[in-house]
DNA sequence: ATTAGATTTAGAATAATTCTAATTCTAAGA
DNA sequence: TCTTAGAATTAGAATTATTCTAAATCTAAT
């Protein structure tokens, strides 16, 4: 993941900042502390633009968008498709790397009628940490 | 669906119309709406209640809170457990009731070491009418 | 009737996100 | 190289969604 690999997408000195930002981060960040760690790479980025790139990278897939019951949406570098699990007692949200059952995608595009483009599940339970 | 059957649950008059707005609701709710249909049933009602009676009634299991990436929360009459379809092109979101493949939140709670409670997904892809 | 605790109210406050208008950058053509 | 049009950025205001606060009201148990 070097910064060559994200100049080549031909993306603005701010997007490249905020994908960046991202892909370095070891959780998932809201807007605001993406707009945090930015500033600290370019310091001129306004806020507008953090969202304004967010947006960008969103629509071009580079990055995602995940929303829970409260607050801010959090930003998720988007190394494969993957799903979520959040605890419900300390909030945590953590990703899981698995295939899903063969016929998850084509049973719901079933029952819904839509035509399937992805699929992606929340599991909520208690995390390690809190079920000790 | 009669009101008695609401009101057996022992909820407050604001509560009870809250949950009526929702459960009457042909489609998911924003607050914003839900104010608005319940200041119709219970003139005197204010918002901060209406927000108070949301969180209650999620809290009590009676109703459900639904995110996606823009805007306001949704609200959802709980009658069962169910899944959502977004459609990618127009937005309208729909209940899916499907049973889900037997193995999947084992799956879940295997990849991610979490307790599970339960799991929801989310089928995004393009919807009936948008697919004509 | 009294009282404690929960609930509601109105409106202010906060938080998250988007908009606006002016400015700057960039890439393509003259 | 100069010009220019369109896109992107900036600062800050505006908007939207939600929560907080403090006072008033209700409720159920003495």
């Amino acid at each position: 993941m070097s910064i060559r690999e994200i100049q080549d997408l031909g993306l603005t000195r701010q997007r490249e900042v905020v994908l960046r930002v991202i892909r370095d981060a070891e959780e998932h960040l809201t807007a605001n502390e993406v707009f945090d760690n930015a500033k600290r790479l370019l310091p001129g980025i306004s806020f507008a633009t953090v969202y304004n790139s967010l947006r960008f990278l969103k629509e071009a897939g580079h990055i995602a968008e995940i929303r829970f019951g409260n607050g801010a949406s959090l930003y998720d570098r988007k190394l494969a498709r993957h799903d979520h699990a959040i605890c419900t007692k300390c909030g945590v949200l953590v990703d899981i790397e698995m295939e899903h059952p063969a016929e998850l995608v084509e049973l719901a595009a079933r029952y819904s009628n839509f035509k399937p483009e992805s699929l992606d599940f929340t599991l909520r339970g208690i995390c390690p940490d809190c079920n000790k």
